[in-house]
DNA sequence: GGTAAAGTGGACCTGTGGTCAAGTTCGGTG
DNA sequence: CACCGAACTTGACCACAGGTCCACTTTACC
């Protein structure tokens, strides 16, 4: 078919700078007064490469998501139980949880970044770079996620409204609040609640009526 | 003690009519795109006006969802059960959710609206005008919501952590993906999955461990 | 009516995300 | 190695947002 032309060498070399300036920024700084023009001063390059590569502030922000999101999707697809495969899917929502807490408390800075850009996405459409920008919206990292919680809840208890269900628990890693609780570093405190929330949804009564 | 000024009647009336053209727009327009600007062409005003009264975006749409959320605030205070006092916990809770469910569904884009201009708060401290900026960052609304909810946790079931449980349970509400369901009309759906939540939540085992 | 405080408007400032045309570098090729 | 087109880079530039300022008007009270 199309011969998929590499990557230049320097152009590479860019992306990384770009990444590396992006994650040493949002550890230092409110993700909010972060601007793409101090991004490109951090990684040394000039502020339209940035855009050249990532299109907009937002893909910037998936992009460095989905690197760090990477080594819990390997996990999660064919890593060892309980998070991969092989065990009761009570247990695997739980762990994931417990990781995706772990990613998240990793990352309070950039997943407030995510929610910020998601907000910025002004007039053009995006025809090339089209990677994120999919029929819902959300980036393939949630998208992920959001997928594998709600198959594991319907595998459970299928009478229940797993897609929803998925989305009420990862949406509440969003809000501010609980961001904040990350920020001062009580991720266990976190993990527990999420924990009791979604063992009593698994253990919870059938719904009233249709 | 000090002769509180009354309000100038030109004044109310602009106050007045910057929050009609707020809503009216809210209904019209996604909030992202919506200008402060707009926002005082639309009441008939000054831009400086608008911030002269509300200090700020996040100001104004503070204020708007004070004025909404007022009456689900005195129905819980001192209205008939379910949601006013009388009842056990659990079918307050219950009914709370569902209201707040409501509240939200019919502001939507008014939420959607609240969580972007959190993010909008640049340089300034805002010392006068200082009726939000409290201790916690929280609008007095999110703050009233979160403080009900965990009471009625915690009356339940003392042994969980109410206050973080609540952030989790309203947190959800903020979220894109359950935004866009409001969006599509489905409260009932919403609302039936929070109760199961919520409820599967009050029953759960105790925690693991401390 | 007079007057001081409250309120008003809109030009203006700062800083953002995003665009673009002109120039530069890479990497494969004869 | 010399060459050439595509990929890449760049920073001035644009549109437009939130927010500030202050000269001017309106109000409420005496």
């Amino acid at each position: 078919m199309i011969e998929e032309r590499r990557e230049r060498a320097d152009a590479a070399r860019n992306r990384r700078a770009i990444l590396r300036a992006t994650e040493d920024l949002l550890a230092r700084h409110r993700p909010e007064q972060i601007s793409m023009e101090q991004v490109a001063a951090a990684a040394g390059v000039g502020k339209g490469t940035v855009f050249h590569r990532f299109g907009s502030r937002m893909g910037l922000m998936v992009a460095l998501m989905q690197e760090r999101a990477y080594a819990l999707e390997e996990a999660v697809a064919s890593g060892p139980p309980p998070l991969g495969p092989g065990v009761p899917p009570e247990e695997r929502l739980m762990a994931f949880l417990d990781a995706i807490v772990d990613v998240v408390g990793r990352n309070k800075g950039l997943l407030a970044a995510l929610g910020h850009a998601a907000t910025a996405a002004p007039r053009p459409e995006w025809k090339e770079h089209g990677e994120h920008r999919d029929e819902d919206g959300d980036h393939p990292v949630y998208r992920f996620w959001h997928g594998h919680t709600s198959a594991l809840i319907a595998a459970r208890r299928p009478d229940l409204d797993g897609e929803l269900l998925a989305h009420i628990l990862l949406g509440s890693l969003q809000s501010e609040p609980v961001l904040r609780l990350l920020e001062r570093g009580e991720t266990m405190r976190l993990a527990a609640s999420l924990r009791v929330m979604a063992s009593g949804m698994l253990a919870a009564p059938a719904p009233a009526l249709a």
